[in-house]
DNA sequence: TCTCCGATTAGAC
DNA sequence: CTAACGGTCTAATCGGAGA
């Protein structure tokens, strides 16, 4: 007996960061508008309209400003606790439809709809549901594999005839070459820039290409992870579904600066809120870190001034999560790295070595230290209830130069009471 | 020669 | 007026160091 077809489902929300910022402004829904990534650096999200306008994924703002100022395009900061708020309601709705489901991305979530019947109608009601209750747009694609279901969406996505739901599994041999004929290689997931160009001198330049190359010869050329793609269009499943998300092996907070920065104080200042929330994720996750490093990088863009990006790691004594003690070593580390003839654009730390706290084996010869566990949950709690920045570490928010610009972000409407507009 | 490790590369979003 | 270009994370691969 043939193992049944699987029926996966990737949920992806359309244009998400603009759509979060358009269900709050709905006299935004016609205007070309863009989300702009941290520090107001590049377009990370687009309406249709800036898209149709030519804007281009990760384009730097400024290279837009003039075709904005033209078209009447607007760009709004980044606003994270909006967006994680959102995507979790579009998530939780999502959970409902089937018991098997994958939170893969902020935007998007595969839903193992195996075995249940009339896909499509449950496809319309998802989509439905979700536009009802959180008035985020979704489309839906579905396949025999992650790479197909991926494929199905994107198809949901450019063809409007579809009304944002398709089921590869739906169509005949044929109908599934001829469209993978028309589908640009690059296109599928886990094929990015360089690998589309290393593809095309090998003839390689559709999905159909890809699928029906000869296998040794792929394998050899570009490596194991190639051939499970191969063989996920091949509709052969080698992607799991993730039931439990694994911790992180390695935790990273940095940021580029609002201004460039040229001393000591505010470096550490920047350093120690880096620190602050790394050491909080750790917490979340219940690991603890054995090494942590510091990175400090002036402005790469900046051919005009000397460049120094140093990085410097140490093994932590014993593995913690506590701020206080991570923060002396980046304290540390920091003056140790510090050149005052340099501007400084970017800084950031990386705890890695990470494992889990009941993993955690005791030094035999020295004597246990005094954690700060107890302090830190009081300061994780009041965090979580008042908002992240309520306690800090006595050496951040003295500084404010190295915060990010961020000057189009909207109100926080769902996570903060006092932004809720007052009509 | 084998293995381990860090750095580099590529990709996702 | 000018300058203005993100942040996190994983896996594979490669080359050198050390056993």
């Amino acid at each position: 007996m043939g193992k049944a077809v699987q029926q996966l489902a990737l949920v992806d929300c359309n244009n998400f960061y603009v759509s979060c910022e358009r269900v709050f402004r709905p006299d935004l829904a016609q205007v070309p508008l863009v989300v702009l990534s941290n520090n107001d650096g590049c377009v990370v999200s687009r309406s249709n309209e800036a898209k149709a306008l030519g804007v281009k994924m990760g384009q730097p703002w400024f290279e837009c400003k003039a075709l904005a100022e033209q078209h009447g395009m607007l760009a709004m900061s980044s606003n994270y606790a909006l967006y994680a708020d959102m995507s979790n309601r579009v998530m939780q709705i999502l959970s409902d439809f089937a018991p098997r489901h994958e939170v893969y991305s902020i935007d998007e979530c595969f839903v193992d709809l195996t075995g249940l019947p009339k896909l499509r109608e449950l496809s319309y009601a998802m989509r439905e549901r979700v536009g009802q209750w959180t008035g985020i747009p979704v489309c839906v694609g579905i396949g025999p594999t992650k790479t197909l279901a991926k494929l199905a969406n994107h198809v949901a996505k450019r063809h409007p005839r579809s009304r944002g739901v398709f089921n590869y599994n739906d169509l005949s041999d044929a109908q599934k070459s001829h469209l993978l004929q028309r589908i640009p290689v690059d296109e599928v997931w886990g094929v990015g820039r360089q690998l589309t160009r290393r593809l095309s001198q090998h003839g390689i330049t559709t999905v159909l290409d890809l699928r029906d190359a000869h296998v040794a010869t792929l394998r050899a050329e570009f490596g194991v992870v190639m051939e499970k793609t191969q063989r996920e269009l091949q509709e052969i499943a080698c992607i799991e579904m993730q039931d439990v998300q694994p911790a992180r092996q390695q935790i990273i907070c940095s940021r580029s600066f609002g201004q460039m920065v040229t001393e000591l104080p505010v470096l550490q200042d920047a350093l120690s809120t880096f620190v602050a929330n790394a050491c909080a994720k750790l917490r979340a996750q219940n690991s603890h870190a054995a090494v942590m490093q510091v990175f400090l990088q002036t402005n790469r863009f900046r051919r005009d001034l000397p460049q120094y990006m140093p990085s410097l790691a140490v093994p932590l004594p014993e593995p913690t999560d506590d701020t206080l003690e991570v923060n002396r070593w980046a304290h540390h580390l920091c003056h140790r790295m510090f050149k005052p003839e340099y501007a400084y654009k970017k800084a950031g730390v990386v705890l890695s070595e990470i494992s889990p706290v009941t993993h955690r084996q005791g030094d035999l010869l020295e004597p246990v230290r005094a954690s700060n566990t107890r302090l830190m949950v009081a300061l994780d709690t009041l965090n979580q209830r008042f908002g992240r920045g309520t306690v800090k570490v006595s050496t951040q928010g003295a500084y404010t130069q190295w915060q990010m610009r961020q000057e189009r972000k909207s109100p926080n409407y769902t996570t903060d009471w006092q932004d809720i507009p007052m009509v």
